[in-house]
DNA sequence: TCTGGGGTCCTAGGACCC
DNA sequence: TCTGGGGTCCTAGGACCC
């Protein structure tokens, strides 16, 4: 017999904040109420760089979505409320509501800033007590921070995401163990996570456009298409999803900093000052978390977008602000020989160890 | 009609060691 | 003369997430 009496069967919900940045602005905010707010980079009249980071359902009333450039939703809108982002705000926000969330379950796992998955297994007997609990999950946000929420419950964390997108604002969708196929089946494979654009396209390619047209398809092509990750992508498509709540530990990989220039520059004085700023901003942050770093590597986005990286790996571990600068410097040379216009320049350090109990290096 | 900034994970080739 | 296979680290690029 497959499978055991004593195996219960999973029960996890995932909650994801509506519109988070443009509706903590909405509160704020009072008269920006039922007026399209957006929320993301200066539009300056049309001119502006960067993206729309979240914008309310009236501004999507305009065919405006988070990610679209700035300087197009100012043509789609320009009468829509624009803000610039305050992160200290929205992050004291995001650790109130997971306050309340963690108080659910001990099995909890933010995912991002908005969004968290909880398993609710032992607290709950079947799907009819978890959409209780769903429910006082949502009064008990709107009545402490006076903002709505979509949930999702189903018997793993992929289902449980893909449910809760499935009905938003302030939505409330289950997926019961037996009808996981049938709900995922009809859903555009996009709607899948880990399938973006690239991947949708070559799905479509071969045919595939729905998570039942990938589910049907023989597992053998799609490992041939696309290696290790086309037998995933076959088994979610048949709602099977192991990883469990808060499964893995984890452990910071690296840190970053990048920044776009307001116009594209070959000014190399200009560019190895953004250059030694970025340094220290990310110098920072290393000594704040007391880190070491090995590895460091320097992004630059040229004017046409294209997008290169050049890294190197010291030979030990250090937390000088010099050998950052020094690494950087010499690994942006490399890019800034052909005197072409620069868009974006970062730096990021990885390969990461604590500083705790060793002498700091001077 | 132009495309942010913070990250993670995967792939693939080359160097090097045993 | 020519030459296997496994493991690890480094580098660069790509795709994806919020």
């Amino acid at each position: 017999m497959k499978g055991s009496f004593s195996e219960k069967k999973r029960i996890i919900l995932h909650v994801d904040m509506d519109h988070f940045f443009s509706a903590i602005e909405e509160r704020e905010n009072p008269n920006y109420k039922r007026k399209p707010v957006i929320v993301g980079a200066d539009p300056r009249e049309g001119k502006g760089r960067g993206v729309v980071k979240t914008c309310n359902y009236e501004a999507r009333e305009f065919d405006i979505h988070s990610g679209m450039p700035i300087s197009k939703a100012w043509r789609l809108c320009p009468n829509a409320i624009y803000v610039r982002a305050n992160y200290r705000l929205y992050k004291k926000v995001s650790a109130e509501i997971m306050k309340i969330l963690r108080n659910y379950s001990e099995k909890f796992q933010p995912w991002g800033f908005d969004e968290a998955f909880l398993n609710i297994s032992s607290q709950v007997q079947d799907f009819d007590e978890a959409i209780e609990l769903a429910v006082n999950i949502k009064h008990e946000i709107l009545w402490n921070e006076r903002l709505t929420c979509s949930v999702g419950i189903a018997p793993n964390k992929l289902v449980a995401k893909i449910a809760c997108d499935f009905n938003k604002p302030d939505g409330l969708t289950v997926v019961i163990d037996n009808e996981v196929e049938k709900f995922l089946a009809p859903l555009s494979v996009r709607k899948m996570l880990w399938i973006g654009e690239k991947t949708e396209n070559k799905l479509n390619e071969i045919g595939i456009k729905t998570i039942g047209d990938l589910a049907g398809y023989d597992v053998s092509v799609l490992i041939e298409k696309f290696g290790v990750m086309g037998a995933r992508y076959h088994q979610w498509a048949h709602g099977i999803y192991k990883s469990e709540v808060g499964g893995r530990r984890r452990i910071r990989k690296s840190i970053g900093h990048e920044s776009t220039f307001m116009a594209n520059v070959n000014d190399q004085d200009l560019i190895y000052k953004k250059l030694e700023n970025i340094c220290q901003k990310v110098y920072e942050r290393i000594i704040r978390r007391k880190l070491l770093f090995k590895t460091v590597t320097v992004k630059i986005r040229y004017g046409n977008f294209q997008t290169y990286t050049h890294g190197k790996t010291l030979l030990f571990f250090s937390n000088r602000l010099q050998d950052l600068q020094k690494t950087a410097q010499k690994l942006a040379q490399g890019f800034l020989c052909n005197n072409e216009k620069i868009r974006l320049i970062g730096v990021r350090v990885s390969t990461l160890k604590s500083s705790k109990g060793q002498r700091s290096l001077v």
